[in-house]
RNA sequence: GGCGUGGUAGCCAAACGGUUAGGCAGCGGUCUGCAAAAUCGCAAAAAUCGGUUCGACUCCGAUCCACGCCUCCA
C-alpha cells in the first residue's frame, strides 16, 4: 500500500516525499481572507484546496495543524470601513462572521486557530524590531520601516525573480520616494491622516504592521520559526511569500517553511476571477440562485489544484446531477437485498482494491481526477452487484464503509444522508394505490397517482421487487 | 521586457513512450404498460509544423493561441 505522500514543492518546482518535522505531524499555515468584503468563489477554490490537503493528511493518518489568519487591517478595510463609517472591528466583524458561515455550508474542516493581525501586534512589533536590530530593516524619512532587499542576497529563490530583470519604473509610486531601493517593502507603515483613528503604538511612532509582516509574525507565534507546509494562491507567491521568507529567515537565521503548495486560480470566461476585475461571484449569489454548497464543493474539487479551472454554470449543472446519482446510489446500496447468495468477501475485496487505488492518486501530490475515477469504479462495480441481486447487509457494508472512508476526503458523498429518511404514510398509500391500478390496468389512473406524488415532492420507481419512492 | 503555466473528444478532466482513464451530455440494446433508475454496448481526442524512435497525446525544437506573476489580489 502506498502511504508516501508527495507533493509539488514551489521552491524545488518537484514533487517531494513529504517528510514532516516531527514525525506524524504536520504543521500548516494558511494565507487567509482579507475581511473587508465576501470572499468570492475563486478565494474559496484555495480555502477548498487547503481543505483538501488537509484532509488528505488526515487520512494518511497526520495530526494536523492548521492555521488560517484573518487580514483585519490594509488600505482596503481601512478605505472601506472608512466610507462605512464603523470603526475597523466592527467593519470586519461582518465579513468575518460571513467568513465562517460560508466555510461551513462549503463543508470545509475548520483550522485549529484563525488569528486576526490585529490581534497579534505586540508580536508583530517584535519582528520588526528583530529585523532592524540584525540590520536588514531601517527606518525611511516618512518614519515607515522598510525590509532592506539588498541585505538578503536570497531574495527571489521562491518566485525565481531575477531583480535585474524586473521592468524598471513600474514599481515606483510617488509615495515611495523615502526608500532606499524601489524594491524595498514595508514592514511598518506610519499613520498618516488617511488612516484615521486606525494606528498603533511602536518605537517607530504610531502606524500599523505592513502586509507580509503579519503572516510571519502569526505563522511563526503558533507553528514555530520553522514549520512544514505553506499554503496559499499563485498569485501571493509574489510578493507576499517571497516577503515572509525573507523576513523571517533574515530574523531567525533558519528555514522557514519546508513545503510550499501554491493553488492555482479559477477562471470565469477565460480570465481570472478578482475583485479588482469585478468578474467574482460570491458563494452567496449561487445559493440565490438555487446552487449548493456542495454542489460548489463538488465543482471545486474536480480539477488538480495547480491547473486553472474554469469555472462555468454548466459545470455547476453538471456536479448536480453527479450527485443526485450518488444520492440515489447510497439510498439503494442501503437497501440491498439479495435474491441470490450474497459474497462478502467479494466486496471485502473490491473495497480494498479501490482503497488503495485511493491512496496511490492522492499521495501523487493530490490527484483528485484519478481519486474520482477510483470512486466512479467502485460505485460501477457496486452497481452491477445490485442489479443482478447479489448484495444483502452484510455484503453491502464493506462498500458502503468504503464509500464513507472517500467521503473522508471529498466530505460532499453524504452517504447515509438518505438512510433514515422517513416518507409520509400518505406518499406510501399513494404509491400502494398506483401499485394497485397497474397491476388492474388501470394505467390512466396509476399516471394519475404518480402525477400527485411528484406534487407531493415525490418520483416513484419500479423495480423487479415492487416500488421504490423517493424525494424528487 | 523578464519569469512561468497551459492548449486532450460536445463540455469538464487524468495518466502514460506501445495496452478502455473517469464524469456529464449523446446514440443503441436490456428492463418497463409508459416512465424513472440501473445495466451492457457504441461513438468521439490530443493547436500547428518538424525532429528523435521500431513506435509519440506522452520526449526535443519551432510556430500560433490562451492565461498568470512582475502592482492590492486565493
Amino acid at each position: 500500500m502506498t502511504n508516501e505522500l508527495t507533493f509539488f514543492n514551489t521552491m524545488s518546482r518537484r514533487n517531494e516525499p513529504f517528510v514532516p518535522l516531527v514525525a506524524g505531524k504536520a504543521g500548516l499555515y494558511t494565507c487567509g481572507p482579507t475581511v473587508y468584503n465576501f470572499a468570492h468563489i475563486g478565494n474559496f477554490r484555495a480555502y477548498m484546496f487547503e481543505d483538501l490537503l488537509c484532509r488528505v493528511l488526515r487520512y494518511f493518518d497526520f495530526d494536523v495543524t492548521q492555521i488560517m489568519n484573518l487580514t483585519d487591517v490594509d488600505d482596503k478595510t481601512i478605505r472601506d470601513s472608512q466610507k462605512a463609517a464603523l470603526p475597523l472591528k466592527e467593519f470586519t466583524a461582518k465579513y468575518i462572521k460571513a467568513f465562517f458561515e460560508d466555510l461551513k455550508t462549503l463543508n470545509i474542516v475548520p483550522a485549529a486557530q484563525y488569528p486576526a493581525a490585529t490581534e497579534h501586534i505586540p508580536e508583530m512589533i517584535a519582528l520588526v524590531q528583530a529585523l532592524i536590530d540584525r540590520g536588514y530593516a531601517y527606518q525611511a524619512e516618512d518614519k515607515s520601516i522598510y525590509f532592506s532587499i539588498d541585505k538578503f542576497p536570497e531574495y527571489g529563490k521562491l518566485a525565481h525573480i531575477d531583480r535585474e530583470n524586473q521592468r524598471a519604473g513600474v514599481r515606483v509610486k510617488t509615495d515611495e520616494y523615502a526608500k532606499d531601493s524601489v524594491a524595498d517593502f514595508a514592514l511598518w507603515k506610519a499613520w498618516d491622516v488617511g488612516d484615521g483613528d486606525v494606528k498603533w503604538d511602536s518605537p517607530w511612532g504610531p502606524g500599523r504592521p505592513g502586509w507580509h509582516v503579519e503572516c510571519s509574525a502569526m505563522s511563526m507565534k503558533y507553528l514555530g520559526k520553522t514549520f512544514d507546509l505553506h499554503t496559499g494562491g499563485i498569485d501571493n507567491m509574489f510578493p507576499h511569500h517571497e516577503d515572509e521568507i525573507a523576513q523571517s529567515e533574515a530574523a531567525n537565521g533558519c528555514t522557514y517553511v519546508r513545503y510550499w503548495l501554491h493553488c492555482a486560480h479559477l477562471m470565469v470566461n477565460g480570465e481570472k476571477m478578482s475583485k479588482s476585475l469585478g468578474n467574482f461571484f460570491t458563494l452567496r449569489d449561487l445559493l440565490s440562485k438555487g446552487y449548493t454548497g456542495r454542489e460548489l464543493r463538488w465543482v471545486l474539487l474536480g480539477a488538480h489544484y495547480r491547473k486553472k479551472l474554469n469555472f462555468t454554470f454548466d459545470a455547476l449543472e453538471a456536479g448536480r446531477e453527479t450527485l443526485r446519482k450518488f444520492d440515489d446510489f447510497f439510498r439503494r446500496l442501503h437497501a440491498a437485498e439479495s435474491t441470490q447468495p450474497a459474497k462478502p468477501e467479494e466486496t471485502r475485496q473490491l473495497a480494498q482494491d479501490a482503497e488503495a487505488g485511493f491512496r496511490a492518486a492522492l499521495a501523487d501530490d493530490l490527484n483528485v481526477s484519478e481519486a474520482l475515477a477510483v470512486l466512479f469504479g467502485l460505485q460501477r462495480d457496486t452497481n452491477k452487484l445490485l442489479e443482478a441481486g447479489s448484495l444483502d447487509a452484510a455484503a453491502a457494508a464493506p462498500l458502503l464503509e468504503q464509500f464513507r472512508q472517500f467521503d473522508r476526503v471529498f466530505g460532499c458523498l453524504e452517504v447515509d444522508a438518505g438512510k433514515s429518511e422517513a416518507v409520509p404514510a400518505e406518499v406510501i398509500a399513494l404509491a400502494e394505490a398506483r401499485q394497485a391500478a397497474r397491476k388492474a390496468k388501470d394505467f390512466a389512473k396509476a399516471d394519475a397517482c404518480r402525477d400527485q406524488l411528484k406534487a407531493a415532492g415525490y418520483v416513484v420507481e419500479d423495480t423487479p421487487g415492487g416500488f421504490r419512492v423517493k424525494p424528487l
